[in-house]
DNA sequence: ACCATTCCAGGAATCGGTTACGCAACGCGT
DNA sequence: ACGCGTTGCGTAACCGATTCCTGGAATGGT
């Protein structure tokens, strides 16, 4: 079956490839009865315009990419909602990427991207790799950081307070008599662990209490992970009561690897993590977390490719959320 | 930054456009000198193909949409990083839709898919409509069926055997000593779910238990609509002692339900769920589930459709997976 | 030494749109 | 009746690749 093309429209309605195109775009103006036999002849040949001829020409696909580090994590799904709602509504496409944290993956997807000619990128960065954004960037190709950025990123950063968002949960610890607090974090690679770390280390200092390198686990953000740091962390001969855990795989890891251990949460260990997560309300026990507006940073990282892309501003701000601490029963 | 052509790499190696091409696709032999420069020039200029130039000639883009119900859903997440990771290994890119089960977003999406001209389409589609979907059939555009289907679906369907899985999950409450046993489902739009209620009647029908209109009650796919549907079961004045639930979502919005009534599981009420997921394992109880192949199911997917494009075969066959009966404690 | 192959590579048309430029027809004022 | 401005739309170049057709140089056979 032969695709059908602007000209076969033209034909049809018996004027110009360039009236079509007028109609279609509302980029000229053209008499009412003209119009309307274009749009006829639209609708009777079932003509969908090729994209990837129009973007040819104009140098924009109205596609955006999307590069996030784990699909299965609610988490970056709730964001990729929110971005998906506000593209849509302005009429653009999205494509994902998931990098698994994996950085030659990272690399990998800017490139297609890259050939792909999105218009913009939205980058959940699994690395300190600049670079490969810099690359995207020489080609005015506007970017937004996700979740995390890096130390001198030119790229506005959507994401939430993570050193306020820790500080708050360790306080919370603090402030229910635990004194031996452990956390379980990320590789420091992340801008986010960092932040995590820091406000973990700003609460305890606060409140006059050490701070123990051994109680400190850094791990890759997966559940098995979270299990075996927990169990490196209880396998000491001085334990923590209280842990404080930097990412809800983890969570879901420590809350495992406890299990497993036999011991009991919040009695032998209390909890509280970072993200909150539908099932964590009906976890043994329902876990305190610090949770995050995921699908408003999904929405306002959108907005801000296409604020770029409209060019309103020279320079798009970079936005902070806030955290919330979900009090429930691990802590 | 003018953008970078492949005209600009022809001139400095000092060769045509074509031989440019052929360098790049290997479509045609060229001399190992000649070749290097060419690539020498691609490296020193850092070109990057355009891909929507190369697809307009081509008419193909090496992009498959995939329509899914529900980014945020782990099961959907899973099966996303099957299909990518066969794409991507195939060097196809992913452009992922979001429906949220609405049937005119889905209608929306096929025809952005169809613009964008990809090669081929991935659908978990939320209804009965093959019209829509009918109209990429008709431009030669290879469909697959996941998760769900339809009646007369003339594309592949990549799913799981979902009347024996709700058979198994059924015919286990009843070897635990349940006779009494209510069902959690989703609208019969879905043929998951009809196949999934049919399985259930069949483990009771066989057991010789009679079938309570009262105690089979159908919800939107949800959490808050899993509370809902639970509590309405609930208000019977005859209770069933045991639930089948059809989906995830609903699973947890049960186990919650149940919660807030002040019910406990499996005790006064017992549950089956149907999908896993790694929450599962920690929720109060852990909850018993029938557990698909998610991750498989992707890749499969993906490999039909790529066996489509390649023409391999005239007719794609479907492929079904069994389900797997995960003991837990909520039974 | 000459003709027939074979080997490499270039020229130009083409894919399906967008858009700068230009032209015909019409109305209006004088 | 003539010139001029306006209105509405068509012509053709162009975006950046692919690919068919063609041609010159090198090789080989006699």
């Amino acid at each position: 079956m032969k695709r059908i093309t602007m000209q076969d429209v033209a034909e049809q309605a018996g004027v110009s490839k360039a009236t079509v195109s007028h109609v279609i775009n509302e980029t000229r103006f053209v008499e009412a009865t003209t119009k309307e036999r274009v749009q006829d002849a639209i609708r009777s040949l079932g003509y969908r315009p090729n994209v990837a001829a129009r973007s040819l020409t104009t140098q924009r696909t109205r596609v955006i990419g999307l590069i996030v580090s784990d699909v299965t994590n609610t988490f970056f799904g709730e964001i990729m909602l929110g971005v998906e709602d506000v593209l849509i509504a302005n009429g653009y496409s999205l494509m994902v990427c998931n990098t698994s944290e994996v950085l030659e993956r990272e690399e990998y997807y800017i490139d297609i991207l890259l050939r792909q000619g999105v218009d913009g990128i939205i980058a959940a960065a699994a690395s300190q790799n600049w670079d490969a954004l810099n690359e995207a960037a020489k080609l005015n190709i506007p970017i937004v950081m996700l979740d995390r950025t890096f130390d001198n990123a030119k790229s506005p950063y959507v994401g939430v307070n993570n050193k306020y968002g820790a500080y708050l949960g360790t306080k919370h610890l603090i402030e229910r008599g635990y004194r031996e607090i452990g956390i379980l974090s990320g590789f420091q690679r992340l801008s986010t662990m960092r932040e995590r770390l820091s406000g973990f280390e700003m609460a305890l200092s606060e409140a006059g209490l050490p701070l123990r390198e051994r109680w400190s686990v850094a791990s890759r953000l997966s559940i098995e992970d979270g299990q075996r740091a927990m169990r490196e962390l209880m396998a000491q001969a001085e334990r923590p009561r209280a842990v404080f855990v930097c990412n809800n795989l983890l969570s879901l890891g420590a809350l495992m690897g406890l299990q497993a251990l036999g011991m009991r949460c919040p009695q032998d260990v209390a909890i509280v993590g970072f993200d909150d997560h539908p099932w964590a309300q009906v976890s043994s026990p329902p876990l305190t977390v610090v949770r995050q507006p995921t699908y408003r940073i999904g929405e306002t990282a959108a907005r801000k490719v296409l604020q770029a892309l409209n060019g309103d501003q020279d320079d798009i701000p970079s936005a902070l959320f806030n955290c919330e601490l979900v009090l429930r029963q691990s802590s």
